[in-house]
DNA sequence: GTTTGTTTTGACAAATCAAATAAGATTAAT
DNA sequence: ATTAATCTTATTTGATTTGTCAAAACAAAC
């Protein structure tokens, strides 16, 4: 799964900064904008995936900011989640009419941060309902149901297993080297050997037979076209 | 979409023009009832889409009210917004056991009261998506009474339990992992101990048997298919 | 046929995870 | 007010998963 990207607009400087350290520590990839007007244009050229949007702001304050994003077809779906000085409700009101998805009175707390983003990104991605099975040969990878059948067996492959598996399936026919393979299964900044790669490929092996994963000597390995 | 009509029940004349009059502009189509009486009786002849309620009223309080509709099966459904004079805790607290859906404080902002009705309703729409009785396996999950058939036999799960339980039926087959669970089933802004999931289930499991809730190493739990 | 670089294999150690308890906290019922 | 039920947290325990290492096997190149 690649980094989600979120874009925090605030006038301040020190909670931004504040905000990206934390965010980056969950895993995510962080854009700032000082105003809204630098918002708007970032969110037009990144498209992030969330945006974090401080409703105070000198100029063109959130509301507006939320207002311009909700009329541009290409931004409009995007979440939002506004930051406000205290709870005050005029303003709550209007944001929520205004399609704001959350609302997160300053001061702010970090976990209640992250877990309001988390939440806003998975509802917001259920919405997708994108099918997460991938057929390939005589393989069903279904990613919802963490299963891999075939005709009617079925596999429970334990996770780390499982994610290489998908990752291979879904790259089908490409060869992947070790280091690729551990950055996007594993995740980026965790650091294991990569002849642990060869242990999991093997087990997956043990398990559904040596016809779906290839070595490529020197390389890496592939899932078989 | 048609009309929604709105039942508002309140013993001060002037206040039930007020807000009348704030709701047709809305929309929305308008009942009033001077008290609690004649408000059961135009919630059982009209089936109103939402009930605005009083608490402070001569004879049958707000409080009676919405029990006595909570306990008829026709008017149970139906969403509740209280209106309190101050923000009262005790009644506050006894309202919302009863199955308030939420709370207006007097004197009303109008621009407030439009947007928790909007909200309620909002709310309440997305939850008529889902089935009230869910027949999986060999059981009945009724979420009308709160309640898990097997055969004849009956049980009384409580209710995180219950909803733990309905949540995951819901989805079967797919797998949750416990922030999920929790933001679903314990709501979105409710923090605690994820661990906490894995004893919900294990008491289920105790119940009813484990041949329901699987258990996905490193994931989550998953309703059995 | 040997060398060299590489993968596979087997054995094992470390880390992780969930089940099972128990006990504290909160809430409902009597 | 007391008791009981439910919900939450913390801790222990056992099992599985994950990761490491090194020897064996293999394949290509010389």
């Amino acid at each position: 799964m690649s980094k989600q990207t979120i874009l925090v607009v605030d006038d301040e400087q020190d909670l931004l900064d504040l905000i990206e350290y934390n965010l980056k520590k969950e895993g995510f990839k962080v854009l700032k904008a000082e105003n809204g007007e630098q918002g708007i244009m970032a969110a037009r050229e990144h498209k992030p995936n969330l945006v974090l949007l401080d409703i105070m702001m000198p100029k063109m304050g959130g509301i507006e900011v939320c207002d311009q994003m909700r009329s541009d077809p290409e931004l409009k779906h995007i979440p939002i989640i506004f930051l406000t000085a205290r709870s005050d409700e005029r303003t709550e009101i209007e944001g929520l009419d205004k399609g704001a998805d959350d609302f997160i009175t300053k001061p702010i707390s970090t976990t209640k941060l992250i877990s309001r983003i988390k939440a806003v990104l998975r509802r917001f991605d259920e919405n997708q309902e994108q099918v997460q099975v991938l057929e390939v040969h005589d393989l069903k990878i279904d990613k919802d149901r963490y299963i891999v059948l075939r005709g009617n067996e079925e596999f429970q492959l334990p996770r780390k297993e499982f994610e290489l598996l998908y990752y291979l399936a879904s790259k089908r026919g490409k060869v992947r080297d070790r280091q690729t393979l551990l950055n996007k299964v594993w995740g980026d900044n965790i650091y294991v050997v990569d002849r642990t790669v060869d242990v999991h490929v093997r087990k997956i092996r043990e398990k559904l037979g040596d016809h779906y994963i290839e070595t490529v000597k020197g390389v890496g390995y592939r899932f078989k076209e």
